[in-house]
DNA sequence: TTGTGGATAGTGACAAAGTCACAGACATCC
DNA sequence: GGATGTCTGTGACTTTGTCACTATCCACAA
């Protein structure tokens, strides 16, 4: 077997043919942090499986706004290139390396070929494109209807994640909510007036978990 | 061939056997104007092409807001029905009908199985799932980084279309924008002092659509 | 140790957008 | 006409975004 197919539990039935036919086309490349791998209206021309690291696709407005739009870890594709290659369309947005970055690289042909010829492939590529998908419906209804404090305070649990510090600036944060950072700075500060964190530079305390969770919740 | 194929030029050149089959197992349905034909949540089991008339997809928040996420017209399949099926997971929208609407249906299982054996229908799939997708990073663009004056002349230059008057209410216009309604009174109300519309219950006369278009325009 | 420059953060004033609670206006239908 | 329901208008207030600064932090050099 493909030494990096256990990366992709989905595609380590694929047929034996098709295998070999990945072994000689496709081919192992490492991105530095913060390598900018495309962006938008840049045409696309290669299938791409991430290995190692993560690649963050975000939005930028012209005023300089931007905000991000999801990320791609080990073990994923990335949407964005298999919709440019299914629609022989540019990228509507742009995409980023958070971290040195391990990914296989396919040809074109190779993708629209196992896209023909394997039922394997095409249900790893669906399944992925759909999930994706719905991330997108979930992004608007974020957007759209939830109060700025309330995705704030999901964004920091999100980020907590089990340890209390969180490293990051208001900058991140507010790209990361589509926000600005002045808002965050504000938010946080009101945080911290209720004792819900503790604010420093580059980084934030978490005190009370619970009282987050509890404005994060839906209800 | 099937009489409905016409819709479809891209499935025109579908395989004998499986216009055949499609013969054999699809139906042609008609709802009225208003029909819900599915809400988030629900789980989905047939694919859907729309012969005539147009179905609205949105998003309805806990407390009333709602955004209209697009449409699905004649010649067009049903994006939320596609991921829905591929992923089996339920709808993360709503579809209405709004005007009366035929469309065809397919059993989930004819629907996998022509994705498996035909490439034409595969491509006619995952084309306008594609082009679909695209059009979500738009608007995610749109509703973070627009203001709502410049979205509301996009709108009302897209309703007007050369005709002059548009009819249609204020909470329409809060709908389509995932805005709300007093917002839109106010905006309108606004353009209006400047003299490029005039405001009637439920309808709206276009007075400058160049000044529209000026506010309308990216640049 | 001190300086200094770039990255971060804080702030006040204001503008844009959303919310709430109403009050009118309009359009039908009896 | 009046009654009823839809649609619109408005003021007061909150939330969010923008702008123009200032202040602080921090790493590294003198």
């Amino acid at each position: 077997m493909i030494e990096w197919l256990h990366h992709f539990p989905a595609l380590e039935t694929l047929e034996h043919s098709a295998q070999k036919q990945l072994l000689a086309n496709t081919q192992k490349t490492r991105w530095d942090m913060g390598h900018s791998l495309f962006h938008t209206g840049a045409p696309c021309n290669q299938y791409l499986l991430v290995l190692s690291g993560h690649i963050k696709v975000q939005q930028i407005s012209p005023e300089g706004r931007e905000i991000v739009l999801y990320r791609i870890g080990p073990g994923e594709a990335c949407m964005l290139t298999t919709v440019c290659l299914l629609t022989r369309r540019p990228y509507p947005a742009m995409g980023i390396t958070e971290s040195p970055v391990e990914a296989i690289i396919w040809p074109q042909k190779i993708f629209h070929q196992f896209l023909d010829t394997s039922p394997i492939f095409r249900q790893f590529v669906f399944n992925a494109f759909g999930e994706r998908l719905i991330d997108m419906f979930a992004l608007i209804e974020e957007v759209v209807f939830t109060r700025l404090d309330v995705r704030l305070a999901r964004k920091l649990l999100e980020l907590s994640e089990n340890k209390q510090t969180i490293r990051c600036t208001h900058q991140v944060l507010a790209t990361e909510l589509g926000s600005a950072r002045e808002v965050i700075t504000r938010t946080l500060k009101e945080f911290e007036l209720r004792g819900w964190l503790q604010r420093g530079s580059g980084q934030i305390l978490i005190l009370d978990t619970p009282a987050l969770r509890k404005l994060a919740s839906p209800a």
